[in-house]
Parts: C-alpha cells; sequence; structure tokens
DNA sequence: ATGCGCATGTAAAGTGTTACATGATTTG
DNA sequence: CAAATCATGTAACACTTTACATGCGCAT
C-alpha cells in the first residue's frame, strides 16, 4: 500500500499531526499521490496500531488537542524494506481522456470548454509547482542537494504540466476545424 | 463511474465480446485508464443489467460460446449525457515516484535498478504507441480525419512518455553524482 | 453573521486488485 | 509436451471517495 510509505516517508522528514501531514500533503507527495484527509487519518490509525508510527497527545486550550506522529524504528524499518523492493508501475487514469475518446457523440463546443476548464487547472497547477520550486530549491543551493530527490519529482511534474498545455493548444487547433467532421458520427 | 463509460464508447465505435474489449483496451483506451479482463465482464454484466448494453449469445463448437455486446439506446443516450458533463480531473498516482521521495534511505544503487526497468517499460510504452501510430493514424488521412479525437489521446500518451525518457536522463544524473549526499541521511 | 483555520474522526458506498476456477484448441 | 489463445466468470480483499459529525477562535 503506497499510502501507507508515503506517510511513512513525510514523517521520517520530519514528524507531524495528521492535519500537518494533509497540508504537506498538497505542497508534495500530493502531486503524485493524492489523499484526503480520511484517508490520512485512517492511515495514521493503522500505522499506529502496527508499532510503525507513534504520537504524543498534546492537549491545546485554545484550539483542539492534537497528536504529533513520528515514525519508530519499526516504521523507519518498513520504509526502508518497501524503498528497496521494486516499485509496481501505475497506468495514469484520467476520465478526460474516456471523454474524448467519446467525444464523437457531442457537440465539439461541450468539450471545448471542458478541455478549457482542464487546462487553466494544469496552468494553475504548473504555477504552483514554480512557486515552490522558487520557494525551496532555486536559491538554496543546500536544499537542493539535500532534497535532491523530492526535488526531481516536482521537476516531473512540471514536465508533465507542460506537455499537457502544449497538448490543449493542439487540441483546441483540432477542435475549431473539425466541426463538420464530428458531425458525421 | 469512468470504466463503464470507457465500454461504453468501445462498444459505440465497435460492438464485441469481453475478450475483445479487453484487447482494445490495451491498444487504446487502456494507454489512460487500465482493467483487468475481470473488471470488464463485471461492468458488462452490471451494464447488461442496467439495459445500456446488449449481446447475442454465440455458440461455437470448436471454441467456448461468446457473447457479443453491443450498445443500445439508452447506453447512447448515457455516454452522451456523461460526456457532455463535465469531468473530475485524476491525479496521476505512481509508487515510484513515492520510492525516490523516501530514496534518501537507501543506497542509491537500489534506486538505480528500479529506475532502469521502469525506463525501460516506457521506452517499451512509446514504441507501442509508435507502432500503432504507424499502422493506424500515419499514412491514413482519412482514418486520421475520423479518429482525430483518439488520435489526441494517444498524441498525449506519447508526449507524456518522450518526458519520461527525458527525466530519467536528469534522475541518472544526478544519482551518479550523490553517491555521498545520500550517505549523510 | 458567515466563513475560514484548526483538529479530529466514523460509516457506507463505490472501485480496483488478486486469487481461484475451467477447459478446448492451436502453436512452437 | 508446454505454453499461448480463446472465453468466461466468482469471491475475497484492499483501497478510495463521499457523506456525515463536532466545536472553538478569529477575522471581515
Amino acid at each position: 500500500m503506497s499510502l501507507k510509505h508515503a506517510v511513512l516517508a513525510m514523517l521520517e522528514l520530519e514528524p507531524g499531526t495528521g492535519y500537518d501531514l494533509i497540508k504537506r500533503f498538497n505542497k508534495s507527495i500530493g502531486h503524485f499521490w493524492a489523499a484526503t484527509h480520511q484517508q490520512v487519518y485512517q492511515t495514521l490509525n493503522t500505522l499506529s496500531e502496527e508499532g510503525r508510527v507513534e504520537f504524543e497527545l498534546v492537549e491545546q486550550s485554545d484550539k483542539p488537542n492534537k497528536k504529533i506522529y513520528s515514525i519508530t524504528s519499526a516504521g523507519l524499518e518498513e520504509l526502508r524494506a518497501w524503498t528497496a523492493t521494486p516499485a509496481k508501475s501505475y497506468r495514469y487514469r484520467d476520465p478526460l481522456l474516456i471523454k474524448l475518446y467519446a467525444g464523437g457523440n457531442v457537440a465539439p463546443g461541450i468539450l471545448v470548454g471542458d478541455l478549457e476548464k482542464h487546462r487553466q487547472l494544469h496552468e494553475q497547477t504548473l504555477a504552483d509547482y514554480r512557486e515552490t520550486e522558487a520557494l525551496y530549491y532555486r536559491n538554496d543551493p543546500e536544499a537542493r542537494q539535500r532534497y535532491i530527490l523530492p526535488y526531481m519529482t516536482l521537476k516531473l511534474g512540471m514536465q508533465f504540466e507542460e506537455a499537457w498545455l502544449r497538448w490543449y493548444e493542439e487540441v483546441r487547433g483540432v477542435l475549431d476545424g473539425t466541426d463538420g467532421a464530428a458531425a458525421d458520427r
């Protein structure tokens, strides 16, 4: 289960609460392994029962109590073992592409709107990645050196987003010029 | 549920047995929405109960009997309605990137082997895509015109594979030069 | 007053993966 | 003689998503 190991990997870098982890997910691993808060809390419970993480309960009066999780030696061992095991390949899954595949059944205008919406999402994602890059890596050779592998995952994300954006231009050109062709299906 | 609609989209292009669909999955939609045979058969059963597909039972003496499925008007309506509905975005999920993220915990050599294996897979996938392109689209302007949207999904797949391959070169350079840096974590 | 941030969870429903199961015919 | 192709499925398990649930403090 990859999510477990994603959580372990994040705790290994720095302990934190479930809430913290969710935020950190959105800034790093979430780029290639999204998780909801429900999943994170459940995973932390499971890992805790398995003894791979432990937590310190911090009682707060002004805010809700919180549990600060950290990885145990058993967790670290598990993480190392998993990292050394061949990774399964996972296929990309995107409903948008199924829609496009089936797109001959609807008027091209419907697709164009949806594509444009997704193009904007990818544009925003790329902007976020670039911001992260500027913030953490661009002007800090030491951080770049230390977190070179997380940085490489960010770079791959940027390349994917750039591929998306190039592709959208191409598709838009096709849809603009193909109103007639779509009608014959 | 996207898989349902992927199946409907394929049947809309051409009727076929579950077995046929699985093969066609591997050649087209499977690039961005993989499915196992169990999933396809179950989906066909569900769609059949819902009246969105129907099948003709063909008894064969030399081979097992088969069911040739085709889309019904209710199925076509459902497919159109779904295609006209805004698509959800789906995030990329890849355990390999989690491994890389956690890669500071193991010797770089371990990662290199795994990365190389995956690089080869992506190289093979790109070769398959290019073969499909040559076979169906390159020399047949009419097919290219008619199946322009499926063709565009193939093109996106090729761009992703190319991005992967470029990225692998970069990561390899990093891992080759970073044996010392990994040891300090 | 409305919503956001903090902080945690349970439960049910929906999807996907893995294991098990069969059996004839064709190809190397 | 082993493996691949044809052709279909059931069952159990694992994982993800969605809905429901709470409650205080702070800013607009």
